[in-house]
DNA sequence: CTCGACAAGTGGACGAGATCGACCAGACCA
DNA sequence: TGGTCTGGTCGATCTCGTCCACTTGTCGAG
């Protein structure tokens, strides 16, 4: 992970579709070179993968919200986790330090449809209660920035 | 937006590197007519652009945590949001419906980064008050969900 | 010091993909 | 009926991806 592999993630973070020639050209390296350098930055699990981002709202998940989890104390996190990764409008999932231990954000296309999917995260055993946020705006969502510092392979 | 787009935003938004000869090879066309399609998908902002995802901790980012925001009376939120968006650990920022107005997900390398950001966004003018929570672990992030319906271009 | 092993790049060759223009078929409407 | 528009195919061409052989520099062992 050297000056020129940070360029690298920079770049594929910003254009997740740059071609291997012209990674080639802004790092000064031949294709072939920096394709092998790509590779490895995925093998080492640096890159884990490339996502077209879509307007949520284009494609009809106009809501969004963000909804906390506080367990009772016979919570069986396994479960639970397991639970909320079957539920296809829950996009992440975070494990908190707090009285909230998880927080979900979700999409849905109708307000009907978040109350269903509150109801289903409340249904699941060792969830005591929710919490749910509506999100009127996204400012910005998932901005890279840039890698910051030498880091250790 | 037919049935043809929203099978390409699927499988562009699980690997956006997909080539357009894959592409059209699984909707059951051809590589320039995929490429049309994409090209209008992008132009009407359904896809708004192409991101490697990258491994926060591998890149020296290893701790994650969400930040709500109370404001006082007199905030300005366009003042607010624009100083949140020059902050460039604020990987995203939602406008939010209740006492904590905003929430902002932030990435820092240690602790004392962290407690540094909180304090930033603290001085803001307009920001009463500050709530932070670390998180422990990310279950998952963005996990794309397919287009859900039929949707009016 | 020299040798061999290894990591990282280069250059060339070849097949696959991207891209452009010309052309075609069906839908819609005056 | 005929014109136009949309969305597709086909074929040509150029670029890109990918593989392989070769080179260079580094480092440790003998």
């Amino acid at each position: 992970m050297d000056e020129i592999d940070q360029t690298i993630v920079n770049l594929l973070r910003t254009d997740g579709r740059t071609s291997y020639a012209e990674l080639a050209r802004r790092v000064g390296l031949t294709a072939p070179s920096v394709q092998d350098r790509v590779t490895k930055l995925e093998k080492n699990g640096i890159i884990t993968g490339y996502k077209a981002v879509i307007d949520s709202e284009a494609i009809g998940l106009g809501i969004t919200a963000l909804i906390g989890i506080i367990p009772d104390n016979a919570a069986d996190h396994r479960d639970i986790c397991e639970r909320l990764r079957a539920i296809p409008e829950i996009e992440s999932c975070y494990f908190l330090a707090g009285v909230e231990c998880y927080q979900l954000k979700v999409r849905v296309p109708k307000m009907g449809d978040l109350e269903r999917l509150i109801h289903r995260v409340g249904a699941i055993p060792g969830v005591a209660q929710t919490r749910t946020t509506i999100t009127l705006s996204t400012k910005w969502e998932d901005r890279p920035q840039p890698v910051p510092f030498e880091q250790a392979d």
